[in-house]
DNA sequence: CGGTGTTACGTCGAGCGTAACAATA
DNA sequence: TATTGTTACGCTCGACGTAACACCG
């Protein structure tokens, strides 16, 4: 490499900054201030008297100025020394500060974590864990962002969240995925239909029900349009929503029924509205975890993350549902 | 030496203090941060790049945390490096402030420098230079203490002052003191004193005066007292100031005459009072500049000492001056 | 003498550069 | 392919300890 400093046009700001000095002279320098001696602050030190009295010759000639008094016998500080002594120790406790905020992270004391996943992901795999998540961390502030699989992938490319938990989406190029869950469509529809009681529930049985569908940007969409065997009313219908909330709405205000994941069935705003699995064809829904490739999750993030996954495992024995 | 560490009592505080990092590897983190990639930061550090990645490696390992996210086309902090940054920076900006104290008190842009004389040394010799000090450095703040010999010698051995300029004293054990000025004692006396312009000054000349003397406590006084030939008016007076100051205000008032040394004489609260140096004995006072012994000078304190003896130069010429 | 801080000197390891490698755009 | 970050491997210089010294109580 070529020697630097020599002609270079990038002289910067370059404040004559303390190029020199190591935070082992500084804390060789504060702990003799303490003791007022060398023989005690070495041992303190866990150095000899020679290596002490080195780093203290080293640092004045670095500063250019003498630090301390020596008398044999009793060592003073210079009026200089009491002064830096003072910015010194300022320094030293904020960057003892900075390390307690690293272990704070590090112990889940601190941390904020950004999600962007899928509504059902939010009501039904992370809601439930916040409860005893707030109780035992209450330091962690967490940040959920309901979003679609495009939105969702981007927000993840971004840097803008932690992780994201939802469908694959080519948006945001290429992200680091992982299977978190799959589960089956199935049916949901007042609790007097008949279908929910059939022996075997096949998708031409929809053919000749009211339907009402979700927004053809959502996955869920996107998913049953490139399922065989599906009747037309399910592929084109006159009424879609954005949202699985709204879906169960007006599947409660009797205006059809809907194909949604089991999981998704799961979420609250179902109510009493029943719910079977679809026999055929077996449409699977795969739910990933996306993050940024090469980026390490905070302690917080793995932490909800795991959080996830156990909630995963909770519901694993609910009909329909696909733990990977 | 034993090593340390082992069974010791004295585990103090201890809160896991960076023991390990080192500015260096602070300052590459910082630079890194600063650049969002490793090789123009490893440029602007002057090292190389594998040096680099191994300061930011030991950072992270000695943290036990990730700090940076590499991508190797694009390097992004973590989460807790960012909060991590903060603070590093906060505290490089205090240590560098630091610096710049020490180099302000280095350049005489600031200071304090707390000085004990005596009264005729203050008012004769550091008032005078007061005005272009403060004009020059307006930074330096100057604290002047009037005191007795023994004062002087007290406050200089507590380091409650810089340094001190009058007589020499025991109290205070062994200080280091250096030959300042000398001058002679001479006859304060109205301006219509026959005695002031005789051809000669005889100590015994005063016998039938009234004499105002100094309080025994002060260096003049005592040095008169083992001075040879001198009257018993002179020796022991009826009427004791404790300062050149009243003692002026007496003589003006018609009370008597007294004899003070030549420096003193210059007080400006000497008036229109006539003087003249004693031709026998010649009594000669000595006064010294002290310090503590192995205590270094603040650049500011070593400055008015040299003001002080660039005045003690500029008053030689006077009669009963005799620089050292 | 006991204890202080300083200096001299030999040793060892941390920190660096060179070079080869891996991975991205 | 060009550029970036990582790893491997010597080498050198800085930081340490031992020892001898100088000094004060």
């Amino acid at each position: 490499m070529a020697d630097c400093g020599t002609i270079g046009i990038n002289f910067r700001f370059m404040p004559v900054f303390p190029n020199n000095l190591s935070l082992r002279q500084l804390r060789a320098f504060d702990e003799v201030a303490r003791q007022g001696a060398f023989a005690p602050a070495a041992r303190e030190l866990c150095i000899t008297q020679s290596a002490l009295s080195e780093s203290i010759r080293q640092l004045e000639e670095a500063l250019g100025m003498r630090l301390v008094d020596r008398t044999t016998r009793t060592v003073g500080l210079t009026s200089a020394g009491q002064a830096f002594l003072q910015d010194v120790r300022h320094a030293f406790d904020t960057l003892e500060q900075g390390v307690q905020h690293l272990s704070d992270l590090a112990a889940l004391r601190r941390g904020k974590v950004r999600i962007a996943a899928a509504p059902s992901v939010l009501a039904v795999l992370l809601m439930p864990a916040l409860p005893r998540l707030r109780a035992e961390h209450p330091g962690i502030e967490v940040d959920l962002i309901e979003d679609s699989a495009e939105g969702i992938a981007l927000r993840v490319h971004s840097g803008q969240v932690d992780f994201g938990v939802g469908a694959a989406h080519p948006a945001g190029g290429e992200l680091l995925t992982q299977p978190l869950v799959s589960d089956q469509m199935g049916l949901v529809a007042q609790a007097d239909e008949p279908l929910l009681q059939a022996a075997q529930l096949h998708a031409a049985d929809l053919a000749q029900l009211p339907f009402v569908g979700l927004t053809t940007d959502t996955a869920i969409s996107q998913l049953l349009a490139t399922a065989p065997g599906m009747p037309a009313n399910v592929l084109h219908t006159p009424l879609r929503v954005s949202n699985p909330a709204l879906l169960f709405d007006a599947v409660r205000q009797g205006l059809g029924v809907s194909l949604i994941p089991a999981l998704t069935a799961q979420h609250p705003a179902r109510g009493a509205l029943g719910f079977r699995v679809l026999d055929t064809p077996q449409v699977v829904r795969r739910t990933l975890l996306i993050q940024r490739p090469r980026r390490a999750l905070s302690p917080a993030a793995q932490l909800l993350c795991e959080a996830l996954v156990a909630q995963v495992h909770t519901l694993s024995h609910q009909a329909g549902m696909l733990p990977d």
